[in-house]
DNA sequence: GGGCCCGTTCCGCTCAGCGAGACAGGGCCG
DNA sequence: CGGCCCTGTCTCGCTGAGCGGAACGGGCCC
């Protein structure tokens, strides 16, 4: 919004994309940028930075910020701003997660204590998975995933699940744009990926070595709805030298066709 | 849902209330009616339907509702909508949760290993706790609590932790409204939630004998942050038959030592 | 003191948002 | 079949909610 030049002004916005302002000119659209110039791993946030970030006059984002404040997506401590607990209270109310969740969790509980490694519920958005829950015990912090982080689907076990048994159109949306090398194994040909998904599909479940992070592997298996097609994914994810393949695929096959009756029981016929 | 009287014309809106035609002049008063329109249980609504129960005009709902879409708070099947992934991303960024939550998770999981009976992670937030987790297993479908879920203060053993040792003036903000009897056993006079109350602090930690829930009872231990301040309560709930209000005790208290140590290491101090 | 950046407030302009109303489609009933 | 009612969608002219440049007061550091 700040003009360039000027080697004083403080140096534009982080986002000067092209439809950002144009997003900008409804109140709407502000209140968007406010509330995503939260990165994932902010705390808080002064007034002055987040029109730094969002490029908004300084008076609009005070003003919305007050509304946002009385709402409760904003909370605020001296004069800094934190996302809101309501916003968290809302969150859990998508039914997309809820219902899954709730079906899941249990189960979830009983794999992590037959296995003592990470268990990770996903599914589709977009063109990537996003994680719903995650199970696991100490010490595991590094891991790339996160609830509600998003990771991309073709260096995944729980994306390559949803490859295979997910929408038939998905595999060429997602081979359209390079496939990104995360790790040195990560798949990025995508011949090889089409490969994989094809054996994953034989198999009824998808494998990870090592595409993801290092000296990890995950497995992963498709849970269908009430109608029969797919709706997410549920994978093991433990450290190569102690990894057991073959008990991961029982157990989880096993707790697959439980969670979908329990989906079942619980839903109408949606989610 | 229909109101009585006039029978040709729709009667306003469900929520008549004062408050409600102030806040709806605002284009983020409409949006908060509209998301709020959405019940914790309600899956999906129509657009008729938000308008019936927000009051705001169909064209407006209809306008914002697609500026919802694509921002992706909502969501769109067939001609119902459904609250949207990105809230449940957004939600989950909320510090005040996040922090605590990624803390505590993996030590949830010992205690529910250890007793195998339900394990809850609450806060303060208004005069209310709200959950911000639950570890459970299988087939204990009817508990009133629930993620992101609230409750009262007096009737719960983690709320009876908050008010030992929370804010001092929060007792007397409590009682200034009538407790509320959800069981038979519920305390509802004042005095006697205040000797209960006494009693949690000599003790160290709140028990609650089927004052929520008739047939179960909760233990529940206060959780510091860097500062010192309480921040949140961890409780154990089981059906009193098999309750061991000892042994929850003793996991609960070593436990809580560990989560403090590992909240001060991961964040600066705030929380 | 003087510069700097903070959060807050003011105020007149104007365009985003408004909502009554028209319209198209679909299901139900007589 | 036509009439009715309830959907979701779209148009269009009016207007006040929202806008943002600018000014203000306070805290911090040089």
């Amino acid at each position: 919004m700040h003009s360039p030049s000027s080697p004083d002004v403080k140096p534009l916005a982080i986002v000067p994309s092209p439809e950002h302002d144009a997003a900008a000119n409804s109140v709407l659209g502000k209140v968007r940028l406010i509330l995503e110039a939260f990165g994932p791993d902010d705390e808080s946030l002064g007034l002055s930075e987040i029109v730094r970030r969002t490029g908004v006059a300084k008076a609009s984002v005070h003003r919305l910020a007050q509304e946002l404040l009385q709402w409760g997506l904003l909370e605020r401590r001296g004069s800094e701003y934190w996302l809101g607990m309501r916003l968290f209270e809302i969150g859990q109310r998508v039914p997309r997660q809820r219902i899954l969740r709730e079906a899941a969790r249990p189960f979830m509980e009983d794999l992590y204590q037959a296995t003592g490694e990470t268990i990770h519920l996903a599914v589709l958005d977009g063109l990537e998975v996003i994680y719903l829950e995650k199970v696991s015990g100490h010490g595991q912090v590094s891991r790339p995933s996160r609830v509600a982080g998003r990771m991309p689907l073709h260096c995944t076990a729980t994306g390559k699940a949803l490859l295979a048994f997910g929408p038939a159109a998905l595999f060429g949306d997602v081979v359209a744009t390079p496939l990104a090398r995360v790790t040195p194994r990560t798949v990025t040909a995508p011949k090889l990926l089409a490969q994989e998904i094809q054996q994953a599909r034989k198999a009824g479940y998808a494998v990870e070595r090592e595409q993801t992070r290092v000296g990890y592997l995950s497995v992963a298996i498709p849970l269908t709805g009430a109608t029969g097609t797919m709706v997410a994914a549920l994978s093991v994810t433990a450290p190569t030298f102690r990894a057991d393949v073959n008990k991961y695929v029982g157990l989880l096959s096993m707790v697959s066709r439980r969670i979908t009756k329990s989906i079942m029981a619980a839903d109408g016929g949606r989610t």
